[in-house]
DNA sequence: ACAGACTAGTTACAATTGAAACCATTTTCA
DNA sequence: TGAAAATGGTTTCAATTGTAACTAGTCTGT
């Protein structure tokens, strides 16, 4: 006789946390897709550049960045730059590196939607309480530290 | 002067769970998917049909059990069938129902499978102290009730 | 009994994605 | 120096996926 004790996906963390990560950036993505015509992909790549504005990061910076990889990034880039949302100019120094800033569009964009996911986070939040709050906050940096 | 107050990724629940996530998820995906060229969808299937023993779950069952669209549940049965990993009948009473169950072959990967997934949640769990591993189980359900 | 609405599951087609090959440039080091 | 390796980024082609439309079967209300 096998030992089929059956995983219970229920309680399985892997599991749940796919399902809990997928309806959250669902929920938020939503909003912003219809809005803005934003792929998820998009918005990461602004809000990246939104956070180290003026640094001019390249674009595997930014694919370091998002965890994302380079090809998607770049087609990313390559949608942002077309709705001159993001300007691209060439590194002095080393031409095969880009050098992305946000244009006034791509501000635009994400002065609407950063307080929106923002929003959209402190509602998730208001769920827990205090401990509850920075429990999470220390699993996540135990299990994902950056 | 508008407001450019800029997202912390790595301080952003949403996103650190994504990251978390997809880490978690894809470290398992590359063990079995190479030993037993299958996908992520794919296990998920089995190890529903394996949870839910004996009840001969329909393909819609599965994929709400799964939280996965009936399309790719479609898909991943289809493959599972012709792979006998899974044997699919149909519901007498409604024909338009399959009744699915694993084959002796699908549970000889589930076996399999199966522990090597609750080993690695098990290490992940091992990073946290008992507190923080009961804080994170009262918060993934407050955030993700079933 | 049977028309219309509904449900289970599949198929077809377009859009998205991933892997590998590719180009241009820069770095390394013999 | 300059040949080989490495890096930033894009392109290409195939595989995966998402949406909508579809088939087949069941249920409902008259």
């Amino acid at each position: 006789m096998t030992d089929h004790t059956p995983l219970e996906l229920e309680r399985f963390l892997p599991y749940r946390l796919s399902i809990l990560s997928n309806r959250i950036s669902q929920a938020i993505a939503r909003e912003y897709q219809q809005r803005f015509d934003l792929t998820m992909t998009e918005w990461r790549v602004i809000a990246v550049l939104a956070r180290f504005d003026g640094a001019g990061l390249s674009a595997r910076e930014v694919a370091e960045r998002t965890e994302m990889d380079k090809v998607a990034v770049s087609r990313a880039l390559a949608r942002l730059v077309e709705a001159k949302r993001v300007v691209r100019r060439t590194h002095d120094g080393d031409k095969r590196r880009s050098v992305l800033l946000l244009s006034a569009k791509g501000w635009k964009i994400h002065d609407v939607v950063a307080p929106l996911a923002r929003e959209h986070e402190r509602e998730l939040l208001a769920r827990l309480d205090a401990d509850e709050r920075r429990a999470l906050q220390r699993v996540l940096d135990k299990l994902a530290p950056v």
